[in-house]
DNA sequence: CTAGTTCGATAGTGGCACTATCGAACAGCT
DNA sequence: AGCTGTTCGATAGTGCCACTATCGAACTAG
C-alpha cells in the first residue's frame, strides 16, 4: 500500500500523512527505494486512532504523540492506563501553584473519604484541585459532602471502564484499547450527561408548571457505595 | 476602578483585557472622559469567568462570548441551560455527516430506552453519533446495552446538577450559575473519572495477583433507575 | 506645568496544525 | 530506451487563534 493508498482509505490528505510521519505520530512504512514505501494495515489504523484522538478528544498532536508512545510500550496493561493518564494534558498554568495548594486538603478528604489510593504526585490531584478553586473563585464552593455522590457516579463509570477492558481478547492491542476508553469514552459521557439534563430540566419544569409550586424539590437519593468496604 | 486595577485584581494583563472588551466578552465601562473609564466589581466577576471558561473549560473566545450572551439573555433559568448547551462547540466536522447518518438509529435507541425527551435538533444527537462512530472504526463496538448503564449515570449526574442549581437563591445570576454547573465541572466529572480508574485498577491488580487467576471477574451490578417510572 | 496613565486603533507575535512546493529518484508502460 | 506520473524527503509557507506591543492623542493627579 503507498500514501496515496493510505490516504485515500482513510480521507487524510497526504500532506498531512507525511506531517504525521514527521512528527514521529505514524510508524515510518517499509521503503523499498527512493520512491516508494509502503504501508499496512497497521497504519491504517494507527492514523484512525491518530485522527479519533486529535480531532474528538482534541489532544494536541505533542499529547497525542505521548499517548501513542504509552501504547506502544509493551506494558503490563494495567499499567499502561496510569501511563496514558500521565500523557493526558491537564490545563494547569505554573501560576497557580498557591491556588492549588489552598484546594489540596480538600482533595485528600475527598480521596480519603472514598478511599481511593492515589499516587502522590498524580496530575489529576493538581487538576482537580485548579478546578475546585476556580469554582470557588465564581462563588460555588463545592464542599467534600456535594462531591462525594458525583465521586461514586465516577467510580461506577470507571468500573464499567475497566470491565469492558478485561473483557477483550487481543491482548496485544489492549493498551490501544485502554486509551480509547479513557480518552474517547470521555466525551461521550459529556454528552450523554448534557443530554440528561436537557431531559431532566424539560422534566423539572413541566412539574413546576403543573403544580404551581415555588419549582421541584430534590429528587437525589443516597448513592449506594458498590465496593464492598475497605 | 481603572484598567489598572481591575488588571491587578484578576492578574489579567491589561493588553488582554482590551482584547476582551474589542471581541464583546467584557461589557465595556462607563467612560467618563477620553483615558478614564470605570469598572465594576462585576468586571471582576466577569473576567474571572472568562478566565476559567478560556482556560479550563477550553473554550475558544468565540464559543465563550456565545455563552455569555446565553447568560445575559433573560430567560428562564432552566431555558438558559438549554442555549448555553447549544453554544458549546461539538466538534463534529461537516465532512461526516453520512456517518452521522449511520448512527443516528443506534442514539434514537438509547434516548428511547432512557425515555429521554431530547429536541430533534440537538446538535447533542449529531456529536454523540459521531463519537459512537469513531468507537465504531476503531473496532470498539458500543451497543445500547453497552451504553445504557452509563447514560444511568449520566442522568444521575443530571440530577446532582440540578439540584444545585435548584438551590440558588441569587435567580440573577442563575444564568451564569447554570453555565458554571454545565461547563466547569465538566472537567471535574473527568478527572475524577480518571480518579477512579487509578484506584480501581490498582485494585483489580492486586486482586489478580494475590489470586494468581486469569484476572478479576466483573464487580459490576445493575444501577438502579431513580427517577419514579416514565 | 509636568510626569504618568489611559484611550482607541492598528499592527505584530508566537504557537499550532497543517499545506504547498521543489528537485531528485524512481515505477510502470510502451 | 523513452516518457509520464508518482513518491520521496526537505523546506518553506499558510491560516487561524489568542493574545501583545506600539502609538499618538487626550487627559489626570500632584
Amino acid at each position: 500500500m503507498k500514501v496515496s493508498d493510505l490516504s485515500r482509505l482513510t480521507g487524510t490528505p497526504v500532506g498531512t500523512i507525511k506531517y504525521y510521519l514527521r512528527e514521529g505520530l505514524l510508524p515510518p512504512g517499509r521503503a523499498l527505494g527512493a520512491t516508494l514505501t509502503m504501508y499496512g494495515d497497521e497504519h491504517i489504523q494507527r492514523l484512525r486512532l491518530i485522527r479519533a484522538l486529535t480531532a474528538r478528544g482534541g489532544l494536541s498532536i505533542a499529547a497525542t504523540r505521548d499517548v501513542l508512545a504509552a501504547i506502544d510500550q509493551p506494558l503490563d496493561p494495567l499499567a499502561t492506563l496510569g501511563v496514558v493518564h500521565y500523557a493526558l494534558p491537564t490545563p494547569v498554568d505554573a501560576a497557580e501553584t498557591d491556588a492549588v495548594g489552598e484546594q489540596a486538603p480538600q482533595v485528600d478528604q475527598l480521596l480519603g473519604a472514598m478511599g481511593w489510593d492515589i499516587s502522590e504526585e498524580s496530575p489529576h490531584r493538581r487538576a482537580l484541585a485548579a478546578s475546585l478553586m476556580d469554582l470557588s473563585r465564581l462563588g460555588m464552593e463545592y464542599s467534600t459532602e456535594d462531591l462525594l455522590p458525583y465521586a461514586e457516579l465516577a467510580a461506577a463509570a470507571a468500573r464499567l471502564d475497566l470491565d469492558r477492558l478485561e473483557d477483550i481478547e487481543d491482548r496485544l492491542r489492549l493498551a490501544e484499547h485502554a486509551a480509547i476508553v479513557v480518552l474517547l469514552l470521555e466525551p461521550v459521557l459529556a454528552i450523554l450527561r448534557r443530554l440528561a439534563q436537557e431531559d431532566e430540566s424539560r422534566h423539572r419544569t413541566a412539574w413546576a408548571r403543573t403544580t404551581d409550586g415555588a419549582g421541584p424539590r430534590s429528587t437525589t437519593r443516597p448513592v449506594d457505595h458498590p465496593r464492598e468496604s475497605h
